[in-house]
RNA sequence: GCCUUGGUAGUGUAGGGGACUAUCAUGAAGCCCUGUCGAGGCUUCGACCCGCGUUCGAAUCGCGGCCAGGGCG
């Protein structure tokens, strides 16, 4: 269900199999929180060769609920999706107030930000709502601690991930088994990813990996993780999951979207990631391309007739002018949401596809180090200009104030 | 020609003698966004048409000018 394919020192390649079909990693899902990508449609994801997204399981069981995903077949039906879906338990909910109410031993208790109603979700139930969903790959409800939250509670967090990530476990084993109580083939059921926690401190991440990697899971995520922590915390927590995670399975790296960072985590051995950072950033103006960061918002950009990114050949950079997007963009319309989270997306999934090639070809470093420059560049320039603008930005205000002193005179 | 409204950031506006260091929106500049309920958050910039007067004090009241609407000849 998991064949490593080709190696580059710690970064590989690997095919995934699930009852969907196989997908080559390392791959890149956007997110699809309520069964779709916002703005753009499932024959667009197609059209990018996009082979997976993520979606949230609890965001779906309050609407439009898991009994009715089951009804109409299932989310991939049900969004008519040519790839790998995978949904997110809702674990990661719980950082955020406007959902979670508290947590027990038991499980955790919500309230619906559409209505107001109160929820309980156990890890049993969690399962129950993601099987009916009908996803391919399914996430533990994990307990997940706030960044800033005291090394206590995010040890006490850890534990509680280990446990539910155990109930979990035995449940799901019990929704994807036959007739005579045997777990059906990987490639029949739908697959669990475990979750590590533990922050970023070096000995609960260990702690928290050694207990999951004791279950059999499909594949182990790292969890917790790209909310703003320094990058080399980052990447020193992924070190440490994949140095305890069984080889022979994917780690999925939650949450991280940044073009740069996944190329850095899959040096390190990261085979999946998802993030809302691309999708977000594209429809507030900040795109990425070949030439590095483009800050589309500015006004330099309001008559440019050249593509997002030159060097793309996507529908958009194809067809559409930064003109056209900067305003359509400005003026909230949905077409420019489209046609930058468009661009975007593609760019992504080519960087994933490069990235696999590079692999193969035992390149990656190089590959990875090309780019990263690309974006120095960018970064360079870029301040370069802020400081130009700077100066002149000062002796205009100098100037202006000095003649309003005269003419008060 | 006479009468009558009105002139506040780039744009649209609030404020009709002291609470104005002048509101809000938009804009511009910058920072942020990473298992998305949300087309978001934060910081900064930017204006009382001009002059004279009344008053302790004027964006606010008076007069004149300029400009723009409207009405009557």
């Amino acid at each position: 269900m998991f064949r490593i394919t080709h190696k580059d020192k710690r970064a590989r390649s690997a095919i995934l199999s699930t009852k969907s079909g196989s997908i080559q990693t390392p791959f890149f899902m956007p997110v699809a929180t309520k069964g779709s990508v916002k703005y753009i449609s499932s024959d667009d994801l197609k059209s990018m060769k996009n082979t997976a997204v993520i979606s949230n399981a609890f965001v779906l069981y309050l609407r439009p609920g898991d009994s009715f995903m089951k009804k109409v077949g299932g989310i991939k039906k049900f969004m008519h999706y040519h790839g790998i879906n995978a949904t997110d338990s809702g674990g990661f909910q719980m950082y955020k107030d406007t959902f979670l109410i508290k947590t027990t031993h038991d499980g955790v208790h919500f309230k619906s930000p559409f209505d107001g109603t109160k929820h309980f979700v156990t890890p049993e139930k969690d399962m129950e709502v993601q099987m009916n969903i009908g996803s391919d790959i399914a996430m533990c409800l994990d307990s997940m601690p706030l960044v800033e939250h005291s090394k206590k509670r995010i040890s006490e967090a850890v534990e509680q991930t280990t446990e539910w990530a155990k109930r979990c476990k035995i449940h799901h084993d019990k929704l994807n088994s036959d007739k005579s109580g045997k777990l059906k083939p990987s490639n029949r059921r739908q697959l669990l990813f475990g979750i590590s926690q533990g922050g970023t401190y070096p000995d609960l991440r260990k702690k928290s990996c050694q207990q999951l990697s004791k279950i059999d899971f499909d594949g182990f995520s790292a969890g917790g993780l790209a909310l703003g922590e320094p990058k080399q915390k980052l990447l020193q927590m992924l070190r440490i999951h994949k140095g305890i995670m069984p080889e022979d399975k994917p780690c999925y790296l939650m949450g991280l979207g940044s073009p740069i960072e996944l190329l850095e985590a899959i040096e390190l051995g990261a085979d999946m990631f998802d993030s809302r950072f691309p999708t977000q950033n594209a429809r507030r103006g900040t795109i990425f391309t070949s030439q590095g960061k483009l800050r589309l918002m500015r006004k330099e950009y309001e008559y440019d007739q050249m593509p997002l990114d030159p060097n793309c050949d996507c529908m958009v950079c194809k067809r559409y002018t930064r003109a056209f997007i900067r305003y359509q963009l400005s003026q909230q319309e949905g077409t420019g949401y489209r046609l930058a989270t468009y661009h975007q997306l593609y760019y992504l999934t080519r960087l994933m596809e490069q990235s696999r090639e590079a692999i193969k070809k035992k390149q990656f470093t190089r590959f990875k180090n090309k780019i990263i420059k690309a974006y120095e560049k960018a970064d360079a320039e870029n301040e370069k200009k802020l400081k130009d603008n700077n100066l002149k930005g000062k002796k205009k205000r100098k100037s202006i104030s000095l003649g309003n002193k005269r003419s008060k005179k």
